[in-house]
RNA sequence: GGGUGGUUAGCUCAGUUGGGAGAGCGACGGCCUUACAAGCCGUAGGUCACAGGUUCGACCCCUGUACCACCCA
């Protein structure tokens, strides 16, 4: 082996090794649990980023652990058409090319699409490739493959059978610059700094004006009313009046509505019920006329005045207050901070607007939806997300479903060409069932909410509508690993469409977990040019590429510099190659319960040393392992000594721990207890007690051989133990320690999962070693204190204790001498008097390092006073509390007896120490 | 305005039936000790946001306040 550990040159290799020997497959074991998780798909042009990265490990975690377990296990991968995004791009492109998809006409666009898609698509696949992913390749799904269309259609007809889909006239969120209506979710407010304008609206009968406030003047070219509060003193005269609605010159009524908010603005509201959602709802209310002043671009159309037809909107806006003003109407204009709704997509404005789209009525499905939950069927992971969830169920809203968009799953709707509408597997189907005839039929030009179809991904992707085997084994899946954010788009619809078309849910548990953000807090974005690429953080990146990156592709340059100089602030050394396995253990140490996970790249840099620890501790084991007998052919004539037993019993405690957080979702916890036993006991203690046993001549065979077996095989057990979160370099070593400690098999991808043996706990053991630890520790104590170099060996002498103490600190003498660097070793009989020294406590025995030409007396002094103040506090403490008849009487008994040992031992302690301080004060 | 999460060491965070405050990184001091300087040994550092309450006992349970973040209106 390497002296160091170098990740690239393990990594690619065994991911080819695993995905040729098809280990990524279910087992096909029809007698095993199914374990499923059906992937979050990722736009297919899109690159993973860190918070794919953090997801992709978390499953592909919960899958190598389930698969280790014996379960029949798939994880489904694939990827998303989505609609807009994809659409955007490539129209970015074809720009690009001096051309546009209208030009191209819809068959050529599509073609450009998938021609994108066959170019780009793979970037994702090829990226969860590189983090170690181990999903079964051979059923990846595209939410446009054949196959899925097939159950998009079947969805969409059967709900249209059952009334639960429709089409009707509403307000929709319209993008004017992308020509698509967006979902609610889409649209992004946000505060910005704007006006209120105060317009005079003359009373019809000419008898004086009204004040009305608006952020939007552009929209009282289609006012059909203005509104004010029915018991507002100011204006209840002037209900059922009419206004006359300047530069549109119509009349338009007074009316009075509760909705008005009396304190804002002036108290009187202009009602464009065309142009905004709460007007609409008034308008439902009051009979309002609708006057839609748009076209598509948001431009003003013909319901204007010829002076404001075909102007852009914010010219409109404009225009209306000159025009105003000019009139003698516009009474003040104040700065006002509103939300203004933006497409997260296009960035730009987003208008209500009137138009024909396809519903679904989601009342009835979120009532399954929301009970699936609340009697159990579906968990969250943390719990509370429940609350999220069921408030937004509950408050659920008609569903838009269809988007002005070309890529997409085209609505299986025809009409003809007196507006009847047929919905139908195909033209030929809706001919024929509806005798039809040869009369004119065009299919509805739309496309479906990409979340309309990922909503089936659960079942859709397994065969349905067919019923097939794998539908049968593994639905419902078992977990969906999700961001909070993405709860309504995805899960929500995931729970209503399945729920109504499988009769079952789509998935146990839902486990949600944070958004990772940079160092600092901060979402990572282009834009803020803060973003890590997980790829960069695995092969390392020098910091010209980094800048370049960062930089590169902007859609605000002036930014460029900022970001540059904030990046070779950050990072003036570039990224180094941590590995994957050092990114995916970082991951799962911030995956705690909290929202965010701020990802710093101190962390990362831990855990790769950490992956060189386990190296180079493996490394060790097979040099004193490697052509002995430790036992690999089953035979048992070894003997373990007290370390042995000791590390033995600390592993079944870690297995249990591991697995305990691995069950409960807390990978953090996971990683933590495996980190600590790996470094803090099996490096630190038990491979330094291992060498003064396999250094001894005299030591004999059969205690060596168990020495030798303890080491192989609790880092094969812990190599095991670790795979699911570092799969690579576990994978590297076990197939060299494999034979060692007995074990066969290809892979350590397809080995048990470990699991504790409470026998093996070994209390006894634990507090031996517990003793000598103390020993050990409390003589490098005095030697950093002393400033008394590791080279200079240092006499021990030990002086009180029980016999038992005596026993086994005699039989733990060798190791001792070696790991605190002993010159020898004697106890002090009674009545012997000791040599000046300085001295530490292990429970009850004493420590003297005799002092000569060692000890700085002053320094020795200084030191035992802080140990004794240090007892003292707690002492004090803990006299308080027994002095306390209330807790004496109150407290169970096990914990008063429990404080008065406490107290024994902390009063002798301080006592001894006390005459320490004494004897050398002397000198 | 409604809701959710958070506030613990300089930084990032654990702390799961209420019973002696922990880790990593960073800091400081000492070491190339035959697996590892990506390392080893030692040390320092916290009124657990604040104010009440329950309790013999509160980082933990209850009430309120402040601040931060996010979601919804």
């Amino acid at each position: 082996m390497d002296k160091t550990y170098q990740p690239n040159a393990i990594e690619q290799q065994w991911y080819k090794t695993w995905e040729e020997n098809g280990y990524f497959k279910p087992s096909g074991d029809t007698q095993a649990d199914p374990y499923c998780i059906m992937i979050p798909p990722p736009n297919v042009t899109g690159s993973l980023h860190m918070g794919h990265g953090f997801q992709e490990s978390i499953m592909d975690a919960l899958i190598r652990y389930h698969r280790m377990q014996g379960d029949n296990t798939l994880w489904q991968v694939g990827t998303d058409h989505a609609g807009i995004a994809t659409q955007m791009v490539v129209e970015r492109l074809l720009a690009a090319e001096g051309t546009t998809r209208h030009e191209l006409g819809r068959d050529k666009f599509i073609e450009k699409v998938w021609e994108w898609k066959e170019q780009s698509g793979g970037n994702i696949t090829r990226q969860l490739r590189r983090l170690g992913a181990s999903p079964d390749w051979s059923r990846e799904r595209f939410t446009m493959d054949d196959g899925f269309y097939k159950a998009v259609q079947e969805v969409f007809i059967r709900l249209y059978e059952d009334d639960l889909i429709y089409r009707g006239k509403r307000l929709v969120n319209w993008d004017p610059k992308l020509h698509t209506a967006i979902s609610d979710l889409e649209v992004l407010n946000e505060e910005e700094q704007g006006h209120l304008w105060h317009f005079r609206y003359p009373l019809a009968d000419g008898s004086g004006h009204l004040v009305v406030a608006t952020t939007r003047p552009e929209t009282m070219l289609g006012d059909t009313a203005v509104a004010v509060h029915p018991e507002d003193e100011r204006y209840q005269h002037l209900i059922g009046k009419a206004i006359k609605l300047p530069l549109a010159n119509r009349e338009i009524p007074i009316i009075g509505d509760d909705y008005v908010d009396r304190e804002f603005g002036t108290g009187c509201v202009k009602i464009t019920p065309a142009h905004d959602f709460n007007d609409y709802e008034m308008g439902q209310r009051h009979n309002l006329e609708m006057i839609n002043i748009l076209d598509a671009d948001a431009n003003l159309n013909n319901e204007v005045p010829e002076k404001y037809r075909g102007m852009e909107r914010f010219a409109a806006r404009s225009q209306v207050v000159d025009d105003l003003d000019a009139l003698g109407l516009l009474e003040k204009v104040e700065p006002h901070t509103l939300k203004v709704p933006r497409g997260d997509r296009s960035g730009v404005v987003i208008e209500p607007w009137l138009t024909d789209q396809w519903y679904v009525k989601t009342q009835p499905l979120a009532e399954e939806a929301i009970k699936a939950v609340e009697d159990g069927s579906v968990n969250f992971v943390p719990k509370n997300y429940e609350n999220m969830y069921f408030s937004w169920m509950r408050d659920i809203q008609d569903w838009c479903i269809s988007r002005q968009l070309w890529w997409g799953h085209r609505i299986p709707a025809w009409y003809d060409d007196s507006g009847n509408v047929y919905v139908g597997r195909s033209e030929e189907e809706v001919r024929q069932k509806h005798n039809l005839g040869d009369i004119a039929l065009r299919q509805d030009e739309d496309v479906l909410d990409t979340w309309f179809s990922s909503g089936l991904w659960t079942f859709g992707t397994l065969g349905w509508p067919e019923d097939t085997e794998e539908l049968k084994t593994f639905h419902p899946t078992s977990v969906l690993v999700t961001g909070f954010d993405i709860i309504f788009f995805w899960v929500a619809r995931m729970m209503m469409l399945t729920l109504y078309f499988k009769k079952e849910v789509p998935f146990h548990t839902v486990y949600v977990h944070g958004l990772v953000r940079d160092s600092h807090g901060q979402k990572m974005s282009k834009s803020k040019g803060n973003v890590l690429d997980p790829i960069d953080l695995i092969d390392g990146i020098d910091l010209e590429s980094l800048v370049q990156k960062r930089t590169s592709g902007m859609m605000q340059p002036h930014l460029r510099e900022k970001i540059e100089k904030q990046t070779r602030k950050e990072f003036p050394e570039g990224l180094a190659a941590y590995g994957t396995d050092a990114l995916r253990y970082t991951y799962y140490s911030l995956a705690s319960t909290g929202r965010d996970i701020k990802f710093d790249v101190g962390r990362i840099e831990g855990f790769r040393n950490f992956c060189n620890k386990i190296w180079n501790a493996s490394r060790y084991v097979l040099q004193n392992c490697d052509g002995h007998d430790c036992g690999q052919d089953g035979s048992g004539d070894f003997e373990l000594s007290l370390a042995d037993r000791w590390i033995i019993s600390q592993l079944q405690r870690t297995e249990k721990a591991v697995r305990e957080a691995m069950d409960n979702y807390r990978f953090d916890l996971a990683s933590q207890a495996l980190y600590d036993f790996i470094w803090a006991e099996y490096c630190s203690w038990y491979l330094e007690l291992s060498k003064p046993v396999l250094w001894d001549d005299a030591a004999s065979p059969a205690v060596k051989k168990g020495t030798r077996r303890t080491l192989i095989r609790v880092l094969e057990t812990v190599l095991r133990l670790a795979h699911p979160m570092m799969p690579f370099i576990t994978e590297e070593i076990w197939q060299k320690v494999k034979d060692l400690a007995g074990q066969s098999g290809d892979t350590i991808m397809l080995q048990s999962y470990p699991e504790a043996d409470e026998h093996r706990i070994d209390t006894e053991a634990e507090a031996a070693i517990a003793a000598l630890k103390q020993v050990i520790e409390g003589v490098r104590n005095i030697r950093g204190e002393m400033k008394i170099s590791p080279a200079t060996k240092i006499p021990l002498i030990l002086r009180g204790g029980s016999a038992e103490d005596r026993q086994n600190l005699d039989n733990a003498r060798a190791l001792m001498i070696k790991l605190a660097s002993l010159e020898s070793v004697s106890w002090l009989n009674t009545g012997e008097s000791a040599p000046a020294s300085a001295t530490a406590l292990a429970g009850d025995v004493e420590l003297l390092v005799p002092m000569a030409g060692l000890i700085d007396v002053a320094a020795e002094s200084a030191r035992l006073q802080k140990e004794i103040d240090k007892l003292g506090k707690e002492l004090s403490r803990v006299e308080g509390k027994l002095k306390n008849p209330k807790f004496v009487d109150k407290a169970p008994e096990a914990v008063v007896e429990k404080e008065r040992g406490k107290l024994a031992e902390l009063q002798s302690a301080q006592d001894r120490l006390q005459q320490q301080l004494e004897e050398i004060s002397k000198l």
